[in-house]
DNA sequence: TGTTATTTTGTAATTAAATTACATTTTATT
DNA sequence: AATAAAATGTAATTTAATTACAAAATAACA
């Protein structure tokens, strides 16, 4: 637990000098950090041995490594929960609210990803003799961005938001095709059909959605995103920032398991590059 | 700025022997919290006031307030700053290293974003006649991930990662439109050509791009992200993350100031949408 | 209710840590 | 090569934190 909360919830097992003590921490906490055991003491009506004791008491090895954990436990802050904006909110809240939110996002999908399933959808993807990227709606544009990733590769690599053409291509798909269907929730319809589809293929269906939705049960390898309960009006997007990290961690262990040979390639297609950007002045 | 992304990137600044206090810090960092003076000055091999200038050089007070500010930069987690990806890494520590510098990237982008330009922005948003997203290359998904969001409002949205047609639309371009150029390094020459002619119209221009670059000398309003300066093969992603969500924050406040009438909207098209999705088993 | 044991708290002494002042070394400049 | 400036280290000083112990307060029990 964070030290502030066991600071608040331990007030009532405390002796009355340390409670004095516990009530000049919680009434400013921030300032503590800028206080010596002294100033607190003296804040608190108490003396300095009775601080440190309390210091103790809280599980601290004494006064700085208390302070050192009141530290941490500030700078977490209210940790970022899913805050929703508010109509009134100011600018600067908005975007604390949005990136936190997004980072909470980031921080679900790598405690709750699946090492194995990307392990072995990394593996698929080298064994791979072309790739093909689905998604419909706002997911379109990521399996955009994945094409986009790929093309930098000789695997052929292929992209598709359109429905007919997702179907044939899915139709057509061989035992060493991979095919990536992109969905936030899972639950599209029209996604679902063609993932069936693929499903009657030889290829190996990689599906990058909500874990048990029906879209991940027609997959044989599931990279699942965490989306949180309540799908605000506002809120859709830190779920499509975790697509897109997985994306990106597929690619780049895409890039290690090719090896030396590769990445010197790369560094070839990045000098190429070069020459349609302005110089950087130094 | 947190301190450990400082002492990160100050440390070239630095003189030689507190370079090496640094260096000692970035070992592990948690470490340094347990640490007196006296202890971290002989790991470094430097003498007990060459680490306490270090703390000063970075701004603390002294050592106990650099203790107190590492502190808490480490618990806003970011152990994994700026590491880079190697050949022989787990799938483990992959997904983690790119997961949290992606998270870095956003701390970064949040804490140095300007928020007077990102006012302006979405004023200007809200009293276009029209919007257009441009952006190249790997940019492109990004600026076409914009016009989706965007279509769901009655403002017309265009997008296009072509270049003869950005230019028919720069030139084209009239004063109550607002054009958006994305770019990763604010440097590609193209794209730089088309804000140059997009500055001569009435128009307004907003870049999302690197600060001080030749596109944001193009742009009235810049809404700068941060790029590491070591462009990694496999590292280009978090900034363009870091953009999504810059764009996320845009249309949010964009909905924000339609008032409540649009959101009722919002709710509509989301009630449309769901019959195109399989209800959630409960 | 008084006596004793236990806990709590404070005072003063001690120890440890951090900082300052100053000397020495290193590095750059002419 | 000589001198100035900067960087670093040594030793002294100051500050802060901790310990040991004594006094007060509370609780337990006769």
């Amino acid at each position: 637990m964070a030290l502030l909360e066991k600071v608040q919830s331990e007030i009532s097992n405390l002796s009355k000098s340390e409670r004095k003590v516990a009530e000049a921490i919680l009434a400013n906490p921030e300032a503590v950090l800028q206080q010596s055991i002294a100033t607190l003491a003296q804040l608190a009506e108490v003396s300095e041995p009775t601080v440190n004791r309390f210091c103790r008491t809280l599980g601290a090895k004494g006064y700085p490594d208390f302070k050192l954990q009141l530290a941490q436990s500030i700078a977490r802050g209210t940790p970022y929960v899913n805050r929703h904006v508010e109509q009134n909110d100011s600018t600067e809240h908005l975007v604390a609210k949005i990136i936190e939110s997004t980072m909470a996002s980031l921080s679900i999908t790598q405690r709750c990803l699946d090492i194995q399933a990307m392990e072995a959808a990394i593996t698929a993807f080298v064994q791979a003799q072309r790739i093909s990227f689905f998604g419909l709606g706002a997911s379109a544009s990521v399996a955009h961005d994945a094409q986009n990733k790929f093309l930098r590769f000789s695997t052929p690599v292929q992209f598709s938001d359109d429905v007919l053409m997702q179907k044939t291509a899915a139709i057509n798909a061989t035992a060493n095709e991979v095919l990536v269907f992109i969905s936030h929730t899972g639950r599209t319809k029209a996604l679902c059909e063609v993932a069936a589809l693929a499903r009657q293929s030889q290829a190996t269906v990689i599906g990058i959605t909500a874990a048990g939705s029906p879209l991940a049960e027609e997959c044989a390898i599931v990279l699942a995103t965490h989306v949180p309960e309540d799908t605000d009006v506002y809120m859709p997007m830190a779920s499509r920032i975790a697509q897109l990290v997985l994306i990106d961690v597929l690619v780049t262990g895409y890039t290690l398991k090719q090896g030396p040979e590769l990445q010197e390639k790369l560094r070839q297609i990045k000098e190429a590059l070069r020459d349609s950007r302005y110089e950087k002045r130094t």
